[in-house]
DNA sequence: GGAATTCCAGGGAGCGCTCTCTCCAAGGTC
DNA sequence: GACCTTGGAGAGAGCGCTCCCTGGAATTCC
């Protein structure tokens, strides 16, 4: 099919196409924007030449005029005050099953629509590169993964007037739509699974405390918790990676060696508890409870496998990418939020 | 800083900033694009000017008449023909640590360069929707991480006349240049570790049979072994995941429960397999010796450590960066490959 | 049958930028 | 002092497309 670029030369265009077939430009763009005041014989034609010229629009020369490009961008900030990392941030992102359920998600809405997703780690250092990419109008929004109330992301692409739907509540109040799910009654889910199976030292493993998730889980798990009497619960935060999570048991079982139930905040992590607590010589669940939370694949693969709060990622992701369409489409209508709601998945480690 | 566009209004353009400092739009430009034939005195006055408008270059208008997008695609592609796959390819490619350090070796040339990463999936079915968007000119060429000989993506980049650099050999020869480390040596060289460690029955896990590396890697530890006698070497073959590994390690051992020493062509499936020896009862390494490929991220974190063959991915990426680099700059240069050299990074596991 | 209406193709302007070409002024040379 | 060179700014064309507007042909209506 297609083909027939001459050698080196540079594609054809409209103008080309349309003196093949015999017609005016404004012919040849009508067929190609599916526009329906065409004569259907003429647009045979035209489809013929298109395709024997194996013509392809220039996009920068459209979105020039229509302002658009039917492309947005999947960020995944993060700010500098993240310091102390061991890993370094791209090996963790790609290295989360997250990424991959919430581009899965993105693309289920995004394809059918003809929208093209460009994903783009933006780690400090090189924030302004993608700032400048955002920008430079190399597409027409942005889906916002941030992992920090303190990123300054959300708030620039706000003042910059670039659609932009965030993939959790914002640290600060923004008028931005956002997809959150109730990170508190996934955390109360699991601190009540563990007081129902008899466990009563409980402890948790939180994410990074400066987001907005991490802290709405710890708090859940904490009040839940405080319900039923328990005035302390002590924790140790980690940064979703399968190492801290491993470091971040370790720490509290020396500290505190008579805990018997554990909620850590992802799943990687409680792979890593997991671990952990193998080292340690504790048996799960018999010794110690296990609740992590996401229902990732990463819980599947642990032995035992973990119990843990479903969240949807996919249909999370899917809403970020309807709210942002509708967005670009109109002149802003009011920010919208849409929470959704997680679950208990029962399985072995509690 | 900046800001300062007034409302909902587009950003200012050339025109404006040039009004702003009372100059011509060509000054602006050529002080925007760095030409040096400027007066220091009106540069800076430019400069200001830009501030104050908070102007930024559009980018569909500068590449119509350049023809350059300053970004590149990193394309990781699969073919149709990958039917019977458990987990789908979205969460492979963002769970495997390949893609990270393959995305922070590119990053590292591409960005002082002033070029943007584009990360695009392009499973089987969205392989047009991928097609479309390099051939619409959204990128000035294309890295391209391709998983099968079948792939018809690199044939079709070459026809276009894309500029494109592959991660590996390609499965048929084309006019491409790319990357590559020893496949083969990197075998030899966990052939004869486990050689040398003693063992005797040895028996390989493959990656999928239709990726030239993966049939690099297998050739390579069979050649190895049939130096030294060893005429049949049992394999298995997986998808390079970790649920792949510890299935292909269980019919391994399944039916050949004598083998002590096994070669897994990539880390990732080499810790499932570990999982199956587990729990099959078998003590690694006094019982079965293993050794892995890649010597990601995944090889530390198991139990035991992973020895393990390097390979430098991230240097390799790097010079992906280059070559596409030089090929966008000047009209198709011949085609060049550059071979790295993996190493054996011995752990605990053999 | 003539006027009014509809339908659909073509013409042309212009999106915001780059880049070549032109032009002016200042400095240098004989 | 007349000529040439050079440095640096402006003018203008045009990249490939969309979209509004115009105008001719076909159709409808009284």
């Amino acid at each position: 099919m297609t083909s027939s670029r001459p050698d080196g030369q540079r594609s054809p265009t409209l103008e080309e196409v349309a003196e093949w077939a015999g017609v005016s430009r404004s012919t040849v763009s009508r067929v190609i924007n599916g526009v329906s005041t065409v004569d259907p014989e003429l647009r045979e034609l035209v489809q013929r030449a298109i395709d024997a010229t194996g013509y392809v629009p220039n996009l920068a020369a459209r979105s020039l005029v229509t302002r658009r490009t039917d492309s947005v961008a999947l960020v995944v900030s993060e700010p500098d005050d993240r310091t102390q990392q061991t890993e370094p941030f791209l090996n963790r992102i790609f290295t989360d099953p997250f990424l991959g359920r919430i581009t899965a998600g993105a693309l289920e809405v995004l394809r059918p629509e003809g929208i093209h997703l460009v994903i783009m780690p933006a780690e400090s250092p090189a924030h302004h590169h993608v700032l400048r990419y955002l920008r430079q109008g190399h597409v027409d929004g942005v889906l916002l993964i941030s992992s920090s109330d303190e990123d300054p992301l959300p708030q620039q692409l706000c003042d910059l007037g670039i659609p932009a739907v965030l993939s959790a509540r914002p640290g600060k109040p923004l008028p931005m739509s956002y997809v959150d799910v109730e990170q508190q009654v996934g955390a109360k889910l699991a601190a009540e699974h563990l007081l129902a199976i008899g466990r009563h030292h409980l402890a948790t493993i939180s994410g990074p405390l400066d987001m907005p998730s991490s802290q709405d889980r710890l708090a859940g798990f904490r009040a839940a918790l405080a319900v039923h009497g328990h005035a302390y619960v002590p924790s140790a935060a980690g940064n979703f990676t399968r190492a801290s999570g491993e470091q971040a048991a370790r720490e509290l079982f020396a500290a505190h060696p008579e805990i018997d139930g554990l909620f850590v905040a992802n799943d990687l992590m409680a792979e890593g508890a997991l671990q952990a607590l193998r080292d340690l010589g504790r048996r799960v669940p018999e010794e110690v409870a296990v609740v992590g939370f996401d229902n990732s694949i990463a819980a599947l693969q642990c032995r035992p496998q973990l119990t843990t709060i479903h969240q949807p990622l996919e249909e999370m992701a899917a809403e970020m990418a309807r709210l942002l369409l509708s967005r670009i489409g109109k002149a802003d209508p009011k920010p919208r939020s849409v929470i959704f709601h997680p679950r208990l998945v029962k399985r072995e480690s509690a």
